[in-house]
DNA sequence: TTTTAATGTCAACAAGGCTGACGTATTTTG
DNA sequence: CAAAATACGTCAGCCTTGTTGACATTAAAA
């Protein structure tokens, strides 16, 4: 196990290879504890602003992801999201009953239901998306360029097939 | 708010700075969805181990962070967490009960308890970050040193202070 | 026409957050 | 030394968000 190919577990045994010094095991869990701290800053602003209003996190993840894909069907959003479709539809259920959600049943197929945020939910979403962005390029800003182009490789690599078919649909101007 | 300096918000305004086009919207958007699928890539291994046992994510963070801080006390703990102390006493009741955590009374100040993981709590917290880092160390290979060293920083630039304070105390070969 | 797919919804439950309120040592301070 | 502050532990109750199971509806597909 220990001598795995590439699986170098650093403990005891002798140096590594220079050009893999930042895959041992110091490097690998520094960057799980990054990605742990880094994410609470991810989610604080937008957290906070929720704070106030009706919803959590969960909302504003649907929201964003209708804000970037109008019409999207429950379906596809499940894939998103990954979440069960009861969970998912208590959140919509009341995201719609407020008027921020608004969905259609399908013009093709009559099953399914389009959503579209409301003048309101883009408002809304704005709102979260604007705070969780400043911090986003503040952190940007402060990386540099050739950072934040390593920093997206990384996280690019750390998905699994099914997330990262979805990231990539979302694409660079998010089709429905 | 749109001319907030550096806060390029490229929305039908003028062609920002090549130099600043890593910090259009667009950008930072897609960096945002970055974290939010790769973060499930990142728990998904230590959650399917979990899944069996009767322990979860949060069990997990305590595992880890006695772990890497042995003998930390319980208000060090809720700091680098973020949790209340009633939220960590629910999950550190179960792993003292379980045998996993042993809690002494401070040596230097009785009123404090010093945490750390006995055999047993050593073995499961090996388990799980061993499945985690795995998953990190593809995602690392994958991408490459110079990426790496960008993902980490981003990152860095991406915690509040009171985070990146824990996350730094922690250093290269944590200490107490 | 039967089957399958997409969705909504009800019920029940669990994990893991939170706050408020106490109780108890123990250390610090005035 | 007495009073206050600190570091816990714990009980009770509540919220969000996740789960599974079951059942109904509607409409597309075979």
């Amino acid at each position: 196990m220990g001598d795995r190919p590439g699986h170098d577990r650093r403990a005891g045994s002798s140096e590594p290879p220079n050009h893999l010094l930042y895959l041992t095991d110091d490097q690998l869990r520094t960057g799980i504890e990054a990605m742990f701290f880094a994410y609470r800053g991810f989610t604080a602003a937008p957290d906070a602003i929720l704070q106030d209003k009706d919803y959590g996190r969960a909302h504003h993840r649907a929201l964003h992801f209708i804000h970037r894909s109008p019409g999207t069907s429950i379906n596809n959003l499940l894939g998103i999201l990954g979440v069960s479709k009861q969970s998912l539809n208590r959140v919509l259920r009341t995201l719609i009953a407020d008027g921020m959600v608004v969905s259609r049943v399908g013009t093709e197929d009559k099953r399914e239901r389009h959503l579209y945020l409301s003048e309101e939910g883009e408002a809304l979403e704005r709102e979260l998306s604007d705070a969780q962005r400043d911090r986003m390029r503040s952190a940007y800003r402060a990386a540099g360029p050739a950072a934040v182009a390593g920093f997206r490789r990384v996280l690019e690599a750390m998905m699994d097939e099914d997330m990262l078919r979805h990231y990539e649909a979302l694409g660079p101007r998010g089709r429905p």
